[in-house]
DNA sequence: CTGAAAGCGCTTACAG
DNA sequence: CTGAAAGCGCTTACAG
């Protein structure tokens, strides 16, 4: 005979049994309350131990009205900017018992993953990409994370002050002696505002910007095409200032083909402090937008949020720095 | 006064009554049954967007047994091979209406993102990293993707040809008239596959095989520090084969720093065909996973296991391709 | 601490 | 198609 409780998952009422406790004391220990004393706590987990008892996420957030889930929405797996981003907010959240879910935007034509996290029933979200739309009040605590071209109703907005780091990068350059800055820049909205902060900085010189690559993507072949535009239009610069560090790897190679020595001719510097500038065949001068503090930020701010429902939206800056290495040299 | 409807979100009695029908009839629409007329669908529609209304995950869960959703577990961000795999999966597997979930196992201690899907009650697991340990029968469908280490019970395979993709590389460095074939190996399956592909080519040609980089981790740094060592084993190389292509970024630093020219002194030769390996500045010959088509795979057997639980385990082998690129040439 | 109870928002037969 | 009903596996008061 098929013994039927054989076949599917135990329950809390499995537990509750095989413990020889009440299934409100199971919950009470599933939820860590304090109320409970050591021996049958400990009777308690040796039989979700015994039993391979696993709580159904799906029962408890529906019995509590909340997930303690929080749904991360980035742009692209491809791009992992996110990564540190995470772990600060993972260092933040976890041990207020949330979980963090990823989804990516990528591709697609609606706000998919957003609305993936929506009727997950995430407690909170955070949006660390492009969206699609303009949203309304999600209903739920929401951070932005970055300079977006799209809003998010009562979001709070952490980001890393890219006028700063831009600054960073081009005083660095003219301290080595470099005069003439060229910009290679890209679409979205990271680029658009690292493109405005380099303009005021050459324009408070009184000199003209050198920009190239307004059309192309942020990517290692916008780069690279960027790169071709900047030097036929501007074959004076001595140094290149690549809107991200794969757009300055893709920057690297068509210097390497119009025969300019990195750092000899001209010096090159990207932005974000990737794995790729760490590198050591690129060795890359490059900004470090501190993602991880802005992650532990972010986590700051969806918490207090959680707690304080009504508290005034918040903006917090975090300060880059800059992160030199052997891509730049002295004039 | 509170109204407090207006407060908490909209459930699927709000929608039966705002189209004036059964809530039976919104559970028909929202699971795209055919029994449902043309209008009635579309006043249910109709009264879904004007109450912005979004199912609950946990409640459809909950009420009947399944999840819709497929647990990915991965390596870590950082290594974005996974991502091909992803889209492949993911074009087989939502038009059956499953959408996938990422989880990363990175430093953890135990099989945590395991832990959460089990948790989570997705109806399948694709295992596309190593675990910590092995695992009994998960209690559901599950596809391991490539040479592992640990074992799940039960579950079904689907990996690219290591041993053929290996050939494919020493077999074109052989053609361009390559003798001292050098591998910069590293820690994990994928490596240890690769290297005992590499050593078997080798013996047969009756040479001594050229390895370094045994206790290194597979990234840049490991690649950077397998090939200094082996550049000073066995300076006599004319070719180099690493692990992957991320090692092969850190092994060119090395082969620069040891004034050693690619490809006029050595032949660079990787594997994955990454972003890195389409770079121009790298422009490295790899071999190609063809982790998209490992995916589609993944996605059949997992659909084809959730419809016939008790079918024969499944080892499905993709035959991997040779992306020739400017790193290699005749000697 | 226990135990009985209500309820979260759905799905799933089932009788009409 | 409708409508009443049971149930999924939890959480959450609440009386004892």
């Amino acid at each position: 005979m098929a013994n039927p409780t054989s076949r599917s998952r135990p329950t809390i009422y499995d537990v509750a049994r095989a413990a020889g406790v009440s299934k409100s004391l199971v919950s009470l220990v599933l939820n860590e309350s304090e109320l409970v004393s050591p021996q049958r706590r400990e009777a308690v987990l040796a039989a979700i131990a015994r039993l391979d008892y696993r709580p159904s996420h799906a029962a408890a957030t529906l019995a509590a009205a909340r997930s303690r889930t929080i749904g991360v929405v980035i742009d692209d797996y491809r791009n992992p900017w996110f990564v540190d981003l995470l772990e600060g907010m993972r260092a933040e959240v976890t041990v207020k018992g949330y979980r963090l879910a990823v989804a990516e935007q990528r591709s697609a034509t609606t706000d998919e993953a957003l609305e993936g996290f929506l009727g997950g029933r995430a407690d909170a979200i955070v949006v660390a990409g492009e969206l699609i739309a303009d949203q309304p009040d999600l209903g739920v605590p929401c951070v932005v994370i970055g300079v977006r071209e799209r809003n998010v109703a009562g979001a709070d907005h952490v980001s890393s002050d890219e006028a700063s780091g831009v600054r960073l990068a081009l005083d660095h350059l003219a301290v080595l002696g470099h005069r003439r800055i060229g910009h290679v820049t890209g679409r979205g909205g990271s680029a658009r505002a690292r493109l405005a902060a380099y303009r005021r900085w050459v324009e408070r010189l009184g000199e003209a910007p050198l920009v190239a690559g307004a059309a192309q993507e942020t990517n290692e072949a916008g780069g690279y095409a960027g790169a071709v535009e900047l030097l036929k239009a501007h074959p004076e610069v001595t140094a290149v200032l690549a809107a991200n560090d794969t757009m300055a790897l893709g920057a690297r190679a068509a210097l390497a083909e119009a025969g300019r020595q990195v750092p000899g001719d001209v010096a090159l510097v990207g932005y974000d402090d990737s794995l790729l500038a760490r590198a050591r065949y690129l060795d890359l001068t490059t900004v470090d937008s501190r993602n991880y503090e802005v992650g532990l930020a972010a986590g700051r701010a969806l918490l207090r949020r959680l707690d304080v429902p009504d508290a005034p939206p918040l903006t917090e800056v975090i300060a880059p720095r800059l992160v030199v290495r052997t891509s730049t040299r002295r004039v």
